[in-house]
DNA sequence: ATCGACTAGGGTAATTTGGGGG
DNA sequence: TATGTCCAAATTACCCTAGTCG
């Protein structure tokens, strides 16, 4: 226990987790008691065990610097991730193109529900999204992922529309973090999402 | 080796089961000697012989993660999970409490994204789905669960429909594996899914 | 400047956890 | 690789102090 690299590097120990925060242990245990930090308990004392990929989602929240090690072990993700919510499939290929020339990794997803599937699986760093879609409301993309807790944490929102009514007004006032209007320059496009990217 | 896909998956040693928890193997052996944890001994050296059964429950018991493997691999039972996708709420809580009654967990979704996230995050054994939802539409659902090869596979669909037209026909060639008229008795639900769910 | 609430960190004793050599 | 035993290190809960912020 001396140790600092043990066989199991999947969990952290409050102290390990400490050191790579640079706090006291206390300090991450209070985290933990605030739910700021997700840990899970052992029996016995109820020690505290820290997955390496909470502590990652917890210090990048935060603004906290991480370890080289992670960098270079490629734990902390690589090019980000765009989902593109879009029914229009040409418009969302032309739209992937795009990204990926630029570098970022894209899903598309048809609908709603596909749209929900994905931000699962592939954890987009940002999802695009048409609010006005056939058989979808984009508006109700924003009030579920609000119900659900997920805005901000892990995927903002960039609602691209083709109309600047009140509805972009509304997503954007529903937690939506960003705006490209339809039809839009590449570099306008990229522009945006390099704003949304840098702030996460 | 240090894998954990060994010939016996059925029984761990002391090690994998440490891995598992993220603790060292002699932690494991202390809750085996506490009488927390369940396992039999060999004769010889006495090394203990852990069931993934025991494992899981002494997990689920003091609130660790199960690792992946084994949520996909659905080792865990427990109570049966139906995700309710439904946009009429009144109608979503009648069914809840019908099937809560019935002993099965219930979570509901007002929408297809909402569907999607829950799909990832409750890993529902079976949907219940309306194909007649305002802003969104079951069959599109149902093709982008195939599309995303999760139809069968984890979540079987059950369509709760007033209509007994052309759509449901659809739906079920489209791989729907169940059928509710509305309106329905609590038995006639109840025994529908009970069908389904005997056959996961 | 003082107050109150909150945050980070220190000290202590009891206990659990982990390492080394048999 | 796993076990039993002994021992050192780490962790916890509790209480306390200092600093910060409005």
């Amino acid at each position: 226990m001396a140790n600092g690299t043990d066989h199991l590097d999947q969990f952290l120990t409050t102290g390990q987790a400490a050191r790579y925060c640079g706090v006291n242990f206390r300090t991450v245990i209070r985290w933990v008691q605030r739910g700021q930090l997700e840990a899970t308990r052992l029996p016995g004392r109820g020690d505290h065990r820290i997955s390496v990929e909470s502590l990652i989602r917890f210090m990048q929240q935060n603004g906290m610097p991480l370890p080289d090690e992670w960098l270079a072990a490629k734990k902390v993700s690589g090019p980000r991730r765009v989902l593109i919510v879009e029914d229009d499939l040409p418009f969302a290929h032309s739209l992937e193109r795009i990204l990926r020339l630029a570098g970022y990794e894209t899903q598309i997803a048809l609908g709603g529900f596909e749209a929900g599937l994905q931000i699962a699986s592939f954890s987009p760093d940002v999802m695009t999204l048409d609010i006005h879609m056939a058989g979808m409301d984009g508006i109700e993309v924003l009030k579920a992922l609000s119900r659900n807790d997920l805005l901000q944490k892990k995927t903002k929102v960039m609602i691209v529309s083709g109309d600047v009514s009140g509805r972009v007004q509304e997503a954007m006032s529903l937690g939506a973090a960003g705006f490209v209007a339809k039809p839009f320059q590449r570099e306008e496009l990229l522009k945006a999402l390099d704003g949304l990217v840098h702030t996460i």
